[in-house]
DNA sequence: TCGGACATGTTACTGGTGTAAACATTATTC
DNA sequence: GAATAATGTTTACACCAGTAACATGTCCGA
């Protein structure tokens, strides 16, 4: 107990040899980071140097540089539930929910780009929106996604018509999200509501 | 004439000091790569080095990496519309062209992942369709595409209707080919199908 | 035909990266 | 309090993009 506490004690001061909590001091500096510079401009090194820690400390607590991205990319989850809890709190359901999940899918995407990226890129990770087949539940909180999706078809609707529905659903805001990421097509509320508003799936 | 035959033929034989062709080699070196390897993985390098070449004699042919990468991204351009004109030569006019031209965009982006990762990442090249407000025709024989696309709508349509819908297919074929890129939706036919025959847009 | 001008190649070097190995220091535990 | 484990540091390597200086070949005009 105290003991506990003088180490939070001691891991506050400076210049000391442990950093105390370094694991979360680097995921805090590469979130930081991340959010100012795209992808590939963010380095290991830098992070550390960030940290105020050599650069091959990091493998104290990572195996490698994509175990750090990892790291990120859950955090960057939790704060995407977030943001679609948000959005649905402020809306009706039905139809307006869904949009506003679309609408709060894209914002979030613009908001943190290299964050968004870095999220997509990983294959294994808890993903958004379960995939068609995919089973059970979502990552985090992202079980009301599927839910207000499924709400638009109705509880009747056959499963495999749900499904595509749900699927045509992510793909399209995500590919708006990422045409507007990549400068293809200009970050323009009013064409993120040409295609989150139509009416018709 | 005589002499630039003499230049080719000297050009064709091995272990010269001048390479004769350099620049097209550079590229078609990298196309080779970048269909064999993630896109951060292609290094000027390694392009160099397949070439028979020292690693600064790009430097030559582009000011610098950006350059040669979109040096490639004009050839993937072209054989993408290539893959657009074949699948619109095999399909009715109508609805059957533009479910036949969205699965040619993601077959293509399946086929040539890191190529068509580089071609979207590139904000200023030619892009396979106009955004709205982008005014008149696209690159290559692309007009073709949105031409189909706005087929859907009758010629009749209010413009911003039109372009809405346009942007709403566009949305839907990259956000499938990007989410099955990424390993995010199983790289399936059926569920191209899924998303690309539905009856609505 | 000779000789310079130019294009196109080379080597040497800088500063950046991820990562492995060996060493140093601190924390923990018997 | 000493052995051990956890956590940092230094050093080193291989790779990368890009610059500068130099080498070699081509071409054009006297």
């Amino acid at each position: 107990m105290s003991e506990k506490d003088n180490t939070v004690n001691i891991a506050s001061e400076k210049n000391r040899y442990h950093h105390g909590d370094l694991r979360s001091a680097l995921v805090e500096e590469g979130l930081k980071l991340i959010d100012t510079a795209p992808v590939d401009a963010l380095s290991l090194r830098e992070i550390a140097r960030r940290a105020g820690v050599s650069a091959t400390a990091v493998y104290r607590h990572f195996p490698d540089k994509a175990a750090l991205l990892g790291a990120l990319c859950l955090e960057g989850h939790a704060r995407m539930a977030k943001a679609f809890e948000a959005a649905m709190a402020s809306a009706s359901p039905g139809v307006e929910a869904f949009n506003a999940m679309g609408r709060a899918y894209v914002t979030f995407a613009l908001a943190h780009p290299s964050l968004f990226r870095l999220m997509m890129a990983q294959p294994d990770g808890p993903v958004p929106v379960p995939p068609p087949s995919a089973g059970g539940g979502g990552s985090d909180g992202m079980q009301i996604l599927v839910n207000a999706i499924d709400g638009l078809f109705g509880p009747d609707a056959p499963v495999h018509v749900r499904e595509a529905g749900r699927l045509r659903a992510w793909s399209l805001v995500h590919g708006l999200a990422m045409l507007m990421l990549d400068g293809q097509v200009p970050a323009e509320p009013a064409l993120i509501d040409a295609v989150v508003d139509a009416s018709v799936l």
